[in-house]
RNA sequence: GGAGGGGUUCCCGAGUGGCCAAAGGGAUCAGACUGUAAAUCUGACGCGCAAGCUUCGGUGGUUCGAAUCCACCCCCCUCCA
């Protein structure tokens, strides 16, 4: 049905994303040979996953682009237990029914990643409390345990520090996790004929893990293969923005936040992640780079990745009103947009706030909408000069909120700093 | 169970009776410069307009005065059993 499967290895080599693979010449010939089943695990450990996941994401996308079929992992079990690799911490235990309904959420913003319905290779969606939760601790002990050495799981580089750093410890609960994920990668083997795990070059050691454990339980051998990490060029901590971790879901990032963090990326990161998170062209990628890179000021790369993610993290529709709500704060200026717009600015995910605003301070102002954090801040940023008030600059700290002012009767925009918009709307 | 070490403001980390709202670094925020970039420079970074107030795992205590001393409790680590 489908044509000759695409070496998939390949194509994430190209863009970049392979870290480790596990015999890769015989992986390989076997991608290539048929359409193959392929797996990546996304734990809940919050209510939606953030842009952190997004890499993984795509490749099983990326996957079944190539012509095999992806299974999205939902790690309804392993989230219940927290994954120790790199972390440096023991992580809190959250409860039953909290990790049960992140699960759910979860499997459903996997979904929109991959395609159910495309014949042979139509994508899977599986949790692994399934098969875990009715384990009991003596088969788990005497079937699946007795195939690891504690020696070799000690040794792995993801727990290292957990074991040797001063001051630091693993529970046992979180030694664990590797097990179970291993075990995961044996389920998947024998139900669905799964042959490849995919994830971060975090998940390394609890690839090979399972890789091991298959063999050993189904007699199977199968293949790892594992993505980078996403760093940025000047060392802080990618996904995070001044307001936080950009999540995935609208309702915690929204759109117009989602899109302005790909904006602002720097310009030593921005072709290398028009390689992981976007499906243009490598040689599409080289293109713009070289036109940015011949044209004087500004580069078109940041425009292009922010269109690119938003459009398939959260559609065209998505895509538009980020659009819309950056054309308006941006263009610099305000007077064009019409009741109308506003309106639709803060539908579009413009944070605002609605207050009566008869005797308000903009001092009140500024930290009942959360852009400063208490008035010593407020009086500070409008001492500075970093305060707009409706495109007009406040540096008057005893300056209060003239409804006379208001646009269209009713709204004050208000922006701190470059980037910081907040909508006031009287009430 | 025993012995030892430790819990400081977002993070790391100094501070061991007053000069401590607490050194230093990082992160973050703002201003200047710019391209809603980077680098750099400047400033801010518990709350309060201020006087001042509330912080150093928790609770009590000693003291004119405690992050610093004492008691008990909780949590973490290391070694021994």
């Amino acid at each position: 049905m489908s044509k000759q499967p695409a070496n998939i290895v390949q194509i994430l080599r190209e863009r970049g994303l392979v870290v480790q693979v596990s015999a890769e010449a015989e992986l390989d010939e076997h991608l290539t040979s048929a359409c193959r089943t392929v797996y990546c695990g996304f734990d809940p450990t919050a209510q939606s996953l953030h842009i952190g996941s997004l890499v993984p994401l795509l490749a099983l996308r990326r996957v079944q682009l190539a012509g095999h079929r992806p299974i999205a992992l939902a790690g309804g079990a392993t989230g219940m237990i927290g994954d120790p690799s790199f972390k440096a911490k023991e992580r809190k235990l959250n409860s039953l029914e909290v990790v049960g309904e992140w699960t759910e959420r979860i499997k459903a913003q996997v979904s929109r990643f991959i395609d159910f319905d495309c014949g042979e290779n139509s994508a899977i969606v599986a949790n692994n409390l399934d098969w875990t939760q009715s384990l009991d601790v003596l088969t788990f002990l005497r079937d699946i345990g007795k195939h690891f050495s504690v020696n070799a799981m000690i040794a792995k580089e993801s727990v290292k520090q957990r074991i040797e750093r001063e001051g630091e410890g693993i529970s046992f609960t979180e030694f664990t996790y590797m097990i179970l994920q291993s075990y995961d990668f044996a389920v998947l083997n024998r139900q669905y004929g799964c042959t490849l795990q995919i994830g971060g070059s975090d998940q390394w050691g609890n690839i090979t893990g399972g890789i091991d454990l298959t063999r050993r339980l189904n007699q199977q051998q199968v293949y790892g293969l594992t993505m980078p990490l996403v760093t940025k060029a000047d060392g802080t901590k990618f996904g995070k923005t001044e307001t936080g971790t950009v999540w995935l879901d609208p309702s915690l990032t929204s759109h117009y936040a989602f899109y302005q963090f790909w904006i602002n990326t720097a310009d030593a990161d921005v072709y290398k992640f028009l390689r992981y998170f976007t499906f243009l062209d490598v040689a599409e990628i080289d293109a713009i780079e070289e036109r940015d890179k011949s044209a004087a000021g500004k580069p078109q790369a940041q425009g292009i990745l922010a269109r690119e993610v938003t459009k398939l993290v959260h559609g065209a529709e998505g895509l538009a009103a980020a659009e819309r709500i950056t054309e308006a704060l941006f263009s610099g200026d305000l007077s064009k947009l019409t009741e109308a717009d506003f309106a639709q600015l803060a539908l579009d995910g413009l944070p605002t706030t609605k207050k009566p605003i008869a005797g308000l301070s903009l001092v009140d102002a500024l930290v009942s909408t959360g852009l400063a954090s208490s008035n010593r801040a407020a009086r500070e940023f409008i001492g500075n000069g970093a305060v707009n008030v409706n495109g007009e600059k406040v540096s008057d700290p005893a300056a209060v909120i003239d409804p006379v002012q208001a646009m269209h009767g009713r709204y004050f925009l208000l922006r701190r700093g470059k980037k910081q918009f907040h909508l006031l709307q009287a009430e």
